[in-house]
DNA sequence: ACATCTCACTTGCACTTTGCAAGTGATCGT
DNA sequence: ACGATCACTTGCAAAGTGCAAGTGAGATGT
């Protein structure tokens, strides 16, 4: 029995696909629930809640709401446990499988993850045959992990802590003419 | 000269290439300033506070100055006037047009926008095409809009108005179990 | 030289969103 | 009946957002 759809709040709107993509799923949170169902084999609020990522459980029931909503995701009481509630993508989430890898790959290649270079790789080369598959197991409701090492704890090198709030910036000024602050 | 490069404020990050992706630019106004200078041929501040979107100009330079300090975007002070900037992508920032090819196909396949079905079928079947040429484009520092009809009021579907707060929604429930409010 | 306008911001403040930690009601297993 | 689990909800503090006015540097016209 599926929830009951809200309505999506809308802001001010361009009429652009973009714009209009992003109000739908844009924020982060919402985009993290859809690869997680999406490669990481997730179906539950207990696996979204401790993907590794952070998120809150208000923000995750309020995300998982809202993709509901827009129709990204549908969630179905679990027939043997009527506690659970399982999540699942839909055809138009499914549909959002080549955002998520263009993601991936622009991530792995521009950012210090411990991603394995060369299965990125594959997979930008591959791209086709990768979202075909992604494609089949969604529709087979293969429930294995697509990306097992996507997500959670990875080796990568050690960051620093959190900053202190950003001190403010020199604007673009000729030489000698800062504000003094 | 450019902006001095600011630290990007790390959160939980799971080492995950599409969490560290969004981290760096996954909020909605950092992808429409990203959109605008690849499509839109926008360049300056004033471009981008009157895209049409409605965004904030403390949150624009916010913003701006968050993509230049990811290597997202450059800034560069206009030699002819010192009050403008002129922003353009990075190579890592044109390494984002297939995300933003994706975004638009899934936004004028998906959501009721304005945006030409024909044109949209047609870059989805010529994706590569349109890649390269938006790449060269970028080379070339072409500052004619590649797609002159994106963002800004598109004719589409009247919407109603901005609704109230959204009202609660009742859980997965069996039938007659509903909590009173 | 001066007045006016432009440009890219900054600021103060009200409002909204987010996240923490505790709690709730329904469900399950013993 | 009871304790634990599951998916949330709640109150509140902190952080983020957006409005409207303002600022400093630069350009233009007189």
């Amino acid at each position: 029995m599926p929830f009951v759809a809200g309505e999506c709040p809308i802001r001010n709107r361009s009429g652009c696909p973009v714009s209009m993509s992003l109000e739908v799923f844009g924020d982060r949170w919402s985009l993290l629930i859809v690869r997680d169902l999406m490669v990481r084999g997730f179906r539950t609020f207990h696996d979204f809640a401790n993907s590794g990522e952070g998120i809150a459980t208000n923000i995750l029931a309020d995300r998982l709401r809202s993709l509901v909503g827009a129709g990204i995701i549908q969630a179905e009481a679990d027939p043997r446990d009527g506690r659970r509630v399982n999540y699942r993508l839909t055809e138009k989430g499914i549909d959002l499988a080549p955002v998520m890898l263009d993601l991936l790959i622009w991530g792995a290649q521009h950012e210090d993850t411990g991603a394995p270079a060369a299965v990125i790789a594959e997979m930008a080369r591959n791209r086709d045959a990768v979202l075909a598959e992604t494609r089949r197991r969604w529709v087979e409701r293969d429930p294995r992990p697509m990306l097992p090492w996507l997500g959670g704890p990875t080796p990568r090198p050690l960051r620093a802590a959190r900053p202190a709030k950003r001190s403010k910036f020199a604007r673009l000024r000729r030489p000698g003419k800062e504000k003094q602050a």
